[in-house]
Formats: structure tokens, C-alpha cells, sequence
DNA sequence: CAGGTAGATGCGACTGAGTTGCAACTAGAT
DNA sequence: ATCTAGTTGCAACTCAGTCGCATCTACCTG
């Protein structure tokens, strides 16, 4: 299930500098880890992940890193059901918002993109009169493998 | 906006005497706090509810009847966008779903029912033949107020 | 209604995520 | 080359939530 992406990946790094945000050696270790990641990384993963390209990345750098991205709306921050402890999960955030479906007996990860997400967001824009910034549509059930399986 | 209650409050003990479980002074506590709070309260003002009316409930008990209430379906768990920092809120499973938007400037959370979120979740269930057992859904950006004083 | 016991509790110590204050460092403007 | 506001690493901290264990108790059985 690719995702539509109306960016180029790779440009975490080009919105920081349109932005005057200032570039440091760590951020870039960082950015790159998130531009990346296939999937789903938890701050410790961005962190070991990050520290490969530069080792003197600090834990603290990588949650205030996530946390000016995620000031800037460039990653989405995630909870994935919780699957796997109290941990949040981030990823670049492209094109369009997606659902994301947790399976409570495999763990496995699947998103999805739908119009009616869409529409239903401009519905509570509309009826609620609220605009929206910011979604998360989080599922936990199984999914078409341990659902037949059981 | 008041929510369609399909099942009649208070009833979480019968719910507990129904399937068996234990019930205790504790227990009892918690329950009648969680049936009769207004909305959306973390561990800690759970812990403090819980007790005024009996002194003896330890924080441990509240956290693991909340995840007995949790696995039971009888509760939900919301992290309303951590507007306030990184735990969770609770609020009694009744009738149907909703949707929480939560106001990113004065912290004010609304509640919306709608059946396009009802729809959109049949609609994952036989795209993705997912079988759906918890969903959560929200929403951060401005309400009405605060869209319009800015 | 008097045990017996599986299950629940309180306590205190622990874990792990995330934050913060501060002195040292550095990106990038001049 | 210099200057400084912004960034970093570090270590100490906070806070939510968990866990092991000794004690207690709800409730089943006779």
C-alpha cells in the first residue's frame, strides 16, 4: 500500500534552511535517520540509528529535535495502540494524513488512506466550525491474517 | 453536545458481577468514580476521586483496574493530543464512538459523533478485511473561539 | 456460617520516557 | 576573523506506569 507523496523525500533538511532554521551536525544526523526510515521509529531507535552516522548525538538532542519537527508539522507523532509499551513512534509527515491499523495479536502495522478520512475531517471543519491541524486515526483489532487464523 | 447513551451508567459493577469478577472495597471505588466523572480524567485524579471515598486505594490498584476496565472494553484511553503532557485520560465506554478535538490554544476538548466515522470504520473493516475492536480518533488545530480571536 | 484459597491489595523499589539547568561549543551573520 | 544567539552534551531530575512480595479478603465449598 504505497502512499501518495506530493513532496520529495529528502528535504527535511531544505525546509530547515527556508525556515532559517540553523543546521547543526547533529541535526542532520538526525534528520537523515528520519528521512530514511523505511517506517515507525521510537526516539531510542532514532537515537541509535542517528548515532551511526555521528556518535556524539545525545538523547536529549534526538527529543529536542523531534520536538521542533514536530513544531513545524514536517513528522507525525504516533502511539500505535500502544502495542508495544507507553513509547511514541514518528515518521515523515507526506502528502496525506493515513490510518493507522494496529493488530493487538501480531503487532503488524498497516496504513491506509481513504477520502472518507478526508471528508470526514472537512466535516468537523464545517459542522464544528474547528480547523483542523493535526489528526490521528489510530485502530486496534486484527488484521486479515490472525483474524482468519483464530 | 450530549452523546447517545445506548447503556444505562453506573452499571460498570453489574458488568463486573456479570463476568465474574472480583469485586472489591477498591474496586468499587475506582468503579464509581469512573461512572459517575463528568469526563476525561488521568491515573493520579482517578487515584485522588478514588480516595475520598475510600482512603486505602494505593496508585498500583487504580493502574491495574484501569487496565482490567481496558482489556474488559469498558473503558477507553485517550491521549487527547498531550496537550497536558504525556499521560492518558479515561472515559466510560458508552454507546457509540466519538471523535475528540482537542483546541491546541485554550485546551478545550469537544466531542463529535458522526456517522461518517462510523461508516469510514466499516469501510476499513472490508477493504482491509480488518477486523476493528478499539479506534480513536483525534483531532488538534483551533475551535470556534479561538479561530476566530486570532 | 466457618474455613480455604485464588485472586487482589499496599507498599516500596524500580524502569523507562522525556525534560531541564548549565557550562561549553558552534553555525552562520557581520 | 570575530561575535553571539542558538545548540549541544551531560548529569541530575520528574513523572507515569510496573512489579515482586508479603499480607489480606471475596467468595466458593462444605
Amino acid at each position: 500500500m504505497p502512499l501518495p507523496q506530493t513532496e520529495v523525500p529528502g528535504r527535511l533538511q531544505a525546509h530547515f534552511a527556508e525556515r532559517g532554521i540553523r543546521m547543526t551536525q547533529q541535526r542532520r544526523a538526525i534528520l537523515s535517520v528520519m528521512e530514511t526510515a523505511s517506517k515507525h521509529l521510537d526516539a531510542s531507535q532514532i537515537l541509535r540509528k542517528a548515532q551511526k552516522i555521528d556518535a556524539s548525538v545525545d538523547r536529549s538532542t534526538v527529543y529536542r529535535t523531534l520536538r521542533l519537527l514536530k513544531r513545524h508539522g514536517l513528522i507525525d507523532e504516533l502511539d500505535l495502540m500502544h502495542i508495544n509499551g507507553e513509547g511514541h513512534y514518528y515518521e515523515r509527515r507526506l502528502g496525506r494524513d493515513h490510518i493507522h491499523m494496529a493488530c493487538l495479536r501480531c503487532g503488524k502495522i498497516t496504513e491506509f488512506v481513504s477520502d472518507s478520512f478526508e471528508r470526514l475531517k472537512q466535516q468537523v471543519e464545517k459542522d464544528c466550525r474547528f480547523r483542523v491541524l493535526i489528526s490521528r486515526l489510530e485502530i486496534g483489532g486484527y488484521c486479515a491474517t490472525c483474524r482468519g487464523s483464530q
